[in-house]
DNA sequence: CGACAATGAAAAA
DNA sequence: TTTTCCTTGTCGC
């Protein structure tokens, strides 16, 4: 369920398992990355870095010799496991495996050996993101204010904002009642200072549960006497994936439609402003 | 067993 | 603006 919270919970876990650890073996039993597996094979993990919803993994001491550049996409997966792993199936793009515990990456968009000025170049053309302590709110604030596209488009664009994806995007414009369709140049800077700090809230959270529940502790199911969520997407939220039901607050029917090349989800009643 | 959807984004047109 | 790529699970026949 790859938004930005889990590239940063990623980071975390892989540097957990393999870092300050003797260097692990490097394979690509999918093949496509087997080249560089093969040339990183028993290099160390110094350093793992999100930015958005791209992960670094730093092979090499000390400021990383290379580097892993790993995107997601919209269905890669990260498993990981105690050693001795399991046979790899062929989809493994990518799997380290040291004395105590293995890692499996499947599916991702992206799998390449990057440089440093490489990486340099994805940090540049990506926006602030609000996981990072470096980033800046009020860069991608010039960006929003000066767009004639939607508020929801903007939130979605990496170059404005790196990390948001589908559900915080539905959900921060809930939470605050903000018509997905305002253009960006109508946001106040008020109102984004709003939503840039309850993003790295809720994606602090996000990171720490690995999952995305945006619903106020009054509004959770117990609080309102309604039943728990029926959704599998793993979190407790107000209008993503929940088109045609009724809003927690007002009862109105939760809207969709495309927006950004997705699916947008919002409450046309309590979100007017 | 094929169609299809899914929290993404780049490339092609 | 449309097409393409990546994988897995679910649904319908």
């Amino acid at each position: 369920m790859p938004e930005g919270h889990t590239i940063h919970r990623l980071a975390q876990d892989y540097a957990a398992a393999f870092t300050d650890a003797p260097a692990p073996r490097v394979t690509s039993p999918q093949g496509k990355f087997a080249d560089s597996a093969a040339l990183l094979d028993g290099t160390p993990l110094t350093r793992t870095e999100a930015h958005g919803k791209h992960l670094f993994l730093g092979f090499g001491a000390p400021g990383p010799a290379h580097w892993v550049h790993i995107h997601l996409g919209l269905f890669g997966k990260v498993a990981f496991g105690a050693a001795p792993p399991p046979p790899p199936t062929d989809t493994v793009r990518l799997r380290l495996v040291n004395d105590t515990a293995y890692v499996d990456l499947r599916g991702p968009a992206t799998c390449a050996l990057i440089t440093e000025p490489e990486k340099r170049a994805i940090h540049d053309r990506l926006g602030p993101d609000p996981l990072r302590p470096d980033a800046d709110p009020e860069a991608a604030y010039r960006r929003v204010s000066r767009s004639r596209s939607t508020i929801a488009a903007l939130l979605m664009d990496q170059k404005v904002i790196a990390g948001v994806g589908n559900v915080y995007r539905a959900e921060v414009l809930f939470r605050h009642g903000i018509d997905p369709y305002r253009p960006g140049k109508a946001v106040t800077p008020a109102e984004w200072d709003t939503i840039w700090h309850d993003l790295t809230a809720l994606m602090r959270e996000g990171v720490r549960n690995n999952r995305i529940d945006t619903v106020r502790p009054e509004h959770t199911p117990e609080a309102m006497g309604r039943p728990p969520r029926v959704d599998d997407h793993g979190g407790e939220v107000y209008v993503y994936r929940r088109a045609s039901l009724s809003c927690h607050l007002c009862g109105d029917a939760i809207r969709t439609a495309d927006l950004a090349a997705r699916n947008l989800f919002w409450c046309p009643t309590c979100q007017k402003n």
